[in-house]
DNA sequence: CGCTGAATTGTGAACGCCCACAACTGCCGG
DNA sequence: CCGGCAGTTGTGGGCGTTCACAATTCAGCG
């Protein structure tokens, strides 16, 4: 923000404008607005006129300028955590090519910590630009008050976030998913199975770990020690090798994601213990390629596109004051059966 | 954009402006602004008092306003494909965080295939929100002079895009890493080497082919078959099949990058091939689960994050009309040997 | 004590656009 | 031939900011 560097700015060359248009062909730039934003109240002829003048210019809307005239910026903001990982970037595309389908941008803001300041940041940033509406893609348990606040009256949902706060959300049915995956186990003869959950923070972890829990006890297994890992494979890798150092034994690991049951198969590899023939892993999310691990991966299959066109979806409908039918959406998860799974050895 | 939506839109609650601090502590609103934009010609008691107004009344500047006065937007845009994929989401989450740090903000622009219209229609977006400078994540080779008119000033860069074209760029040494594969091979005795390349239309993947086929004639060994992957897994595993149906054999294979490689151990494996006791095999990107594949893949590391940041710094150089000494910035990526890689097979 | 100049503050205009409303076209029927 | 009406087009004002410049304040000094 140097004087010199403004300076810069300045010389850059000055755009068309509405102005120029209208002069170009002898009308009113209200006119020529009509024409840009299709009102239908504008003879055939001068809006050809109009739209030929356009092309020859190469006229473009200043949105800057629209933005402030009309209070609207057809903007959806999003922050969100380690947008590398496969299925928030997954998220974020997808979100991001639907919001265009319906004329809108995105304008993504990462936060690398989900802490209150982090999280005001990137939100008093994002509403500085005017977003329309706003996508969370943050832990927001404990902050929904605080988003509220800084949002003024921005309409916002959350993704990946536990329901329960009268905050909209589209999210996984992680309960279902979960509930899958240890049904199928069980069915194959496992009864003692251990997890290794995502990393604390992160509600798809929390709720993730708390159905395994659940289905556990309602199947009348006993629930060992969770292994915490941080979603990376190499967080895998260590909490199988701390899992295989307690005594108790089990025939089957749940791992929070693919990756971390990536590093578990690795773990599992180094350590000489055959997958599945002497203990099973089940991933969750479904990677491209976890087709191609090996073995080949049984897991939970998430529709991450999906998730982001639904978000969009319910999101425009609070932007425009719409009724929405369901604050809360659920997506169902699909199990997927590979080779890393089989049946338990008898009395293992 | 109906109307019904519009008139829901005015009814969002007014927001707090300049004149709205300026008259709660009896100034004018061009004090305010100072305060704002830290002139330093504001006397500290004024500077005190306007800055407590300001938070008691939650002011948050309107930056279509400032936009609009300033002719800059504080927006770097960013046009990509396949951002799903590990290295275009880190290079983008990077471009996001260095640019934040400059105070930007990032605006993408996802298209799904480079051709001409997606591409103009994506410029011209970003243009119409007044970007200051745009990255290039996308095949450009061809249609430099589409982009620089459809810019119009607007400085632009290229990532993981050829030189020799005009258009700054920040890429990495795709010949050096193919060259320290090719060489580490040789150094194991391998003569024939197959190749895996990405699809036609990225840069990225003519290069690495490209210097994979010069690395081969300087070593006076044979160029053999070239595969062709889409950069998934899944296509790494089919070209390999194809390679495998193949007369001649080899005893090595390059991949176009860590997914394709993935796909490759996946094929030999099902092929009861030991890797790398018959086939040894080399990615290409070092994703953070490479060292977690079957075998642990030996692969060129390359720094996504670090390519962001410096496109960042040299488009910020390029807003600027500072001066830029290297308009192309070649990255070196690193050789990682781990496991997917042995000795040739004797006469094999 | 009045003058000077630096420090500080205020004013008018502009940025490009949209809204509400006013004004102008024709063309019809009476 | 004129009032009226629908279809079109033009005008004034304002969105929230910054810029250039004018106006004010306040020391310090001769």
């Amino acid at each position: 923000m140097s004087p010199s560097s403004s300076s810069a700015f300045r010389s850059r060359l000055p755009s068309v404008t509405l102005d120029d248009v209208a002069a170009r062909c002898g009308v009113s730039y209200q006119t020529v607005s009509r024409v840009v934003n299709g009102s239908h109240s504008v003879a055939e002829k001068t809006r050809a006129r109009v739209l030929q003048a356009i092309n020859e210019l190469g006229y473009r809307p200043n949105l800057a300028a629209r933005r402030l005239a009309t209070r609207r910026s057809g903007l959806i903001g999003m922050v969100g955590t380690d947008i590398t990982y496969y299925g928030p970037a997954q998220v974020m595309v997808s979100i991001e090519e639907t919001a265009k389908r319906h004329d809108y941008n995105l304008m993504f803001a990462g936060i690398e910590r989900s802490n209150d300041s982090q999280l005001a940041a990137a939100i008093n940033d994002l509403c500085e630009h005017q977003i329309d509406g706003l996508v969370l893609g943050v832990q927001v348990e404990g902050r929904i008050d605080l988003v509220r606040r800084l949002c003024r009256g921005v309409p916002f949902l959350s993704v990946d976030s536990t329901s329960a706060l009268g905050v909209p959300t589209v999210v996984v049915d992680q309960s279902l998913g979960v509930r899958l995956a240890i049904e199928h186990l069980l069915t194959l003869g496992h009864r003692r199975i251990a997890c290794i959950s995502g990393p604390p923070g992160w509600s798809a972890a929390h709720e993730r770990r708390n159905a395994f829990i659940r289905a556990l006890k309602r199947a009348g297994c006993d629930v060992g020690r969770i292994a915490e890992g941080d979603w990376s494979a190499e967080s895998g890798f260590a909490a199988t090798m701390e899992l295989l150092k307690e005594r108790e034994s089990f025939t089957a690991i749940v791992a929070g994601n693919d990756h971390m049951a990536l590093g578990a198969l690795r773990a599992l590899h180094a350590k000489r213990i055959r997958v599945p023939g002497t203990i099973s892993v089940v991933g969750y999310d479904d990677l491209p390629e976890s087709r191609f691990f090996e073995p080949p991966l049984t897991t939970v299959h998430h529709d991450f596109a999906r998730q982001g066109e639904r978000c969009v979806t319910m999101l425009l409908r609070l932007i425009n004051n719409e009724s929405v039918d369901q604050p809360v959406e659920l997506l169902r998860p699909e199990f997927v059966v590979r080779e890393s799974t089989g049946r338990a050895r008898q009395g293992g």
